[in-house]
DNA sequence: CTAATTTCGGAAAACGTTTTCCGAAGCCCT
DNA sequence: AGGGCTTCGGAAAACGTTTTCCGAAATTAG
């Protein structure tokens, strides 16, 4: 018995067709169900697949059928909850459909970006779903994307390319916040304090872009997407002997390492300092205090991503936008 | 200019061939460097290459090759930062040598694991690592697996199957628990509280075995591995009027939700109830009490997953184990 | 009963690579 | 100068599929 559970050479459609005593063409055929035929034959292949145990392999028929059924998709950093749970969104709408998702993090690295691209390319996927590190230096990596498969931005965009993009409204949600926080800050005695991340993407742009213009008075700092970010801003703000205000963050991971810092240093939230996040990730409502933040509709962004994919045409030409609409959530960091 | 942004038809090797004036042996040959040959000739060919912006088929090479330079890696959920953290640390490990790694979440879902198995088998991946959904209901997609390529069993393995499995100690993990709760829980006086997860996962029975085995008058609840059971679980001791205790969890996502739902409900951590979590995710250290927990060595697992796939020859008949320390990690939901 | 049409299985080409095998040329050595 | 050796480019096979094309058989129509 020599298909015992060793890495056996793997039985090929060669095999299949000679045990069940037909063509090669007719066991993919009888696979396929590309070509009607007659019952008795098909149940006859089918029988001599199940016992060879036989498993089509598929970059044979990716190679001649030059598609794959597979689509890429690239993310900047898997430990951001936010961008984990878009993964997993994504993966979920698109596996309903029976293509797959292959998931590649860049790990916040412009040169690993380009080789996810590479790779994905090279592998021949259907399609490329980025959510690019960068606004402007992952140009060159969506552009090549772009330029051989059918590619979608998600959450973020690159300036200045025409290309797909699906993403949630950054601004509207700012202003959600600013109403938010309209209703108890008074503009000229509380400047609000505006810690963002990611000025480098256009999400965090845009969200930062939008509370500065409101409250143009504010304490900027600007840094990088992490908890560690959140952390490090929080003791720049109470080395200035800063001990109290409205902490607006544009994302939650800053948020939630805004207010360990503030907590572990023995101030309190929202008594002495609100602090308000944006995404809306899992932990957020296990937070304590629980985190006022911005919540996006990751389901239907996934959902247009998949749209997008079966209905746009491969051309970076056509553009296709789609921004959907975020939702403010108050709770225990800033009460209504 | 024909190669401006389209989805233009690729350039195969043949092309560059015909642009370079040489046959498309000797282009494989200059990409490759797989035998040497006159710089001249080859500084030609590299040229073409550039001119055409080639980009080879992996595809194609794949098949010739029968290798992909990819391995698998089969998450159950994305969402749990513990595998978000491995997998960034896994993919980390790979990117270095130049494999990539394909990532698929199997949602901890046993078909849609079956079916990222088969996928990845069907792609001819290099090797595959699985972290098993269920200790005992994964047999039949780790069997598949490891039927035909290298597999190696991450964090989780599934029972009664001889194949290589790289995790941290659990037994040990937990008995640094033990160790920290008898410096303040009188055996007799104070029964623990005990809230598993993943009862059917090996890592979630390990840990849940070994507390119970030391604390057999525990009150027992067990669920699975998610932020939403441990406020659930929560919410069903309190039921009990039970208003203080140590609650020991088996991974730091129920004791997150844990400390939530005490703390919504008024009580305090770790003044009526101290919590341990175990795995020592990200925002263990960021949560309101700082979380106790158990540290998994996330690098050295990566690291023996990338060694074993090197050493380790194809045969499921070789097994090999790696089982790593764990460390106990003092914060003030318990503290010493 | 023959001719026209459909049905259906098989041979072979094609997909884009890598690599084995050849043969021609160049070189060194006696 | 001639024979053996190395060097190096090209032709062609191979990888495992799908699919086009062809021809034989079967069915229908007249």
């Amino acid at each position: 018995m020599e298909a015992s559970g060793l890495g056996r050479d793997s039985i090929t459609i060669r095999d299949v067709a000679l045990h069940a005593g037909v063509s090669i063409a007719t066991v993919s055929r009888a696979l396929s169900r590309n070509r009607p035929m007659s019952p008795q034959l098909q149940k006859k292949v089918l029988a001599s697949v199940d016992a060879l145990g036989y498993r089509p392999n598929l970059v044979g028929r990716a190679l001649r059928q030059k598609k794959t059924s597979t689509i890429g998709l690239i993310v900047p950093d898997l430990e951001n909850p936010f961008f984990s749970a878009l993964t997993q969104e994504v993966s979920r709408r698109f596996s309903k459909s029976g293509t797959d998702v292959l998931v590649i993090s860049a790990d916040n690295n412009l040169e690993l970006e380009f080789r996810a691209v590479r790779s994905f390319l090279g592998r021949q996927v259907d399609g490329l779903v980025m959510i690019p590190c960068d606004e402007i230096e992952s140009g060159e990596s969506v552009q090549l994307a772009s330029s051989s498969v059918s590619t979608i931005q998600l959450d973020r965009f690159v300036d200045g390319i025409d290309l797909s993009f699906v993403g949630c409204d950054n601004t509207a949600g700012m202003n959600l916040v600013i109403n938010h926080i309209n209703e108890f800050v008074d503009e000229n005695s509380h400047p609000v304090i505006i810690i963002g991340g990611g000025g480098s993407t256009s999400s965090g742009r845009e969200r930062l872009q939008e509370l500065i213009f409101h409250r143009p008075r504010s304490l900027v700092l600007d840094g990088n997407f992490s908890f560690a970010w959140g952390r490090q801003a929080t003791a720049e703000i109470l080395s200035k002997d800063i001990r109290s205000g409205t902490i607006v963050t544009t994302a939650d991971v800053i948020a939630l390492g805004v207010m360990s810092a503030l907590i572990t240093n023995g101030h309190s939230v929202p008594m002495d300092f609100r602090v308000i996040g944006f995404d809306d990730v899992g932990v957020a409502y296990l937070a304590n205090p629980t985190l006022t933040t911005i919540s996006q509709p990751l389901t239907d962004m996934a959902d247009s991503i998949f749209s997008f994919m079966n209905t746009v045409p491969q051309s970076s030409r056509i553009q296709a936008r789609k921004i959907l609409g975020p939702k403010l959530v108050v709770r225990e960091s800033s009460p209504a």
